[in-house]
DNA sequence: AACGGAATGC
DNA sequence: GCATTCCGTT
């Protein structure tokens, strides 16, 4: 159709408003406002946006377990998104089905049994555009891999506490209580990373919602003002015919409009920022900071609410090595199966949160036995078919997977955290007294309580790094000489 | 409502 | 690649 697709605009975004004079970021950094594959926004994007905007909590909101949203108005939302893509014969059927394609990505699962309900798979949405993790995957890091011991599966290696110390020094505890690393029960690849913890979807940023379940009550942000005064997504704001022209690509500059990637994206620690001076490292930071957010994270900080019971096992990661070469290996879809089902045996599944959608996972198994198409994809093992979605983009993976509706206990709050103490150590910390990072090692078992700010060092300390990481290497030519580590090591 | 195959478009 | 559209099935 021929209207102004809001996509028309600003094809080519300026340079953000968060953006941090002085520090360039690799090209990857900025992959969700390029791509993956096209120029538009992603659905899931748009829905991200969507649940981050106070006025729109009507339509679709946080709800439920973690990462969970009700879209309480299918039709608004389908109608929102058709306008976004200037489809204006979109409805809720089509748009569900774009959704349901996110199963096989990985990136959204449903929550069985509550209608409308759609759970995010936050570990895969971060590494989707934080490529980032897949360096933790790099034999760099495996290098310093002292717990899988060669135990994991070829193309499965768990990050080590160890390791993500050394890459986010100033890591904080998730807020809920569990520990970034989930002590497993099944020996030392228990230690595995929990990337669904990590930061850099939320949050701080001055206009991230969070997800539920962690701050009670959330604070929602302050409702956006468009550059033109004009929220094209009111109803009746503008007709089909008249679109107004809004920013593009799967996400807008975040100075028109922050969202959750780009903000946690300029809160992240930059991979690197355990390599940097304190200076440099905090002056990338700091600058992202902006304003805003303080209300976030203070909620973030200060009401934790206790989340015990945590899985013994649940949203570990392990991070796969197909992007590094082994690609002839298993298929991603096999892995995931093959991980699934090690998280439905793993998994506890008694947080007791969102119960409603137990995916047919876990104790109870298959609720009514009955099974959907995905889970018997996922779960039988047997009549594989052929991923037709083989997600190239990335592969991960991920045992919080469509197994369980309890995975990715991802902790927005936590991410803030992180923001504040990887940008400006000395701003962090509204309330608490930064201490030593205790050895990860010395973390207690999943289900403590842990406050945050045990983890976030005054100091962050120096990780070991090769020798060719040297912190005098531009941030750059850091990410390009990890790059070519990975080249050479795959 | 939810699902996924298939064809199609961009 | 990522939907969009259509549609039969559960």
């Amino acid at each position: 159709m021929d209207c102004n697709c809001v996509s028309d605009l600003l094809l080519t975004p300026p340079v953000p408003a968060l953006w941090t004079p002085g520090i360039a970021f690799p090209d990857w950094a900025y992959k969700p406002e390029s791509s993956p594959g096209s120029r538009q926004i992603q659905l899931w994007h748009f829905i991200l946006e969507l649940l981050q905007k106070e006025e729109y909590q009507g339509v679709i909101a946080w709800q439920g377990d973690y990462g969970e949203f009700v879209i309480k108005d299918p039709d608004e939302v389908a109608r929102l998104w058709g306008i976004r893509k200037c489809k204006p014969h979109m409805n809720y059927d089509k748009l569900s089905r774009a959704l349901r394609y996110y199963y096989n990505k990985r990136i959204l699962h449903k929550t069985k049994g509550k209608r409308f309900t759609y759970k995010f798979n936050f570990s895969k949405v971060v590494l989707v555009n934080y490529p980032l993790l897949d360096m933790a995957s790099s034999p760099f890091l495996l290098a310093q891999n002292h717990f899988n011991g060669g135990s994991a599966a070829p193309d499965c290696s768990p990050v080590t506490p160890e390791t993500l110390q050394s890459l986010f020094p100033r890591l904080p505890e998730s807020a809920r209580g569990a520990s970034l690393f989930e002590r497993g029960p099944q020996g030392p690849e228990g230690d595995k990373l929990r990337l669904d913890t990590f930061p850099f979807l939320s949050s701080g940023a001055p206009c991230y919602s969070k997800p539920p379940s962690l701050l009670g009550p959330y604070p929602r942000n302050p409702p956006f003002d468009y550059p033109w005064g004009f929220n094209p997504y009111l109803p009746g704001a503008f007709s089909l015919n008249n679109c107004p022209k809004l920013p593009p690509g799967s996400l807008y500059p975040s100075h028109f409009y922050p969202n959750p990637l780009q903000s946690g994206l300029s809160q992240l620690p930059h991979p690197f920022s355990s390599l940097l001076p304190p200076s440099e490292a905090g002056e990338r930071g700091g600058a992202q900071a902006g304003g805003g957010a303080n209300g976030t994270v203070a909620a973030a900080v200060g009401g934790v609410p206790p989340r015990l019971c945590i899985p013994p096992y649940p949203g570990a990661l392990s991070l796969s090595r197909t992007e590094l070469g082994s690609v002839g290996g298993v298929g991603e879809r096999e892995r995931g199966e093959a991980h699934g089902q090690a998280a439905s045996l793993g998994l506890g599944l008694g947080l007791g949160l969102g119960l409603g959608g137990l995916g047919g996972v876990g104790l109870g198994g298959v609720p009514g036995g009955r099974q959907s198409p995905s889970e018997r994809r996922g779960g039988g093992g047997v009549g594989v078919k052929q991923d037709p979605e083989s997600d190239s983009e990335l592969e991960i993976t991920d045992l919080s997977d469509c197994s369980s509706d309890n995975d990715n206990e991802a902790d927005f709050s936590a991410l803030s955290k992180a923001r504040l103490a990887g940008g400006r150590p000395q701003v962090l910390e509204p309330k608490s007294t930064a201490v030593p990072l205790p050895p990860l090692s010395s973390l207690p078992p999943a289900g403590s309580p842990h406050p945050i700010k045990s983890l976030l060092p005054a100091t962050p300390p120096p990780p070991s790094l090769p020798p060719s990481l040297s912190p005098s290497l531009s941030l750059v030519d850091r990410h390009r000489e990890t790059e070519a580590l990975k080249l050479t090591h795959s």
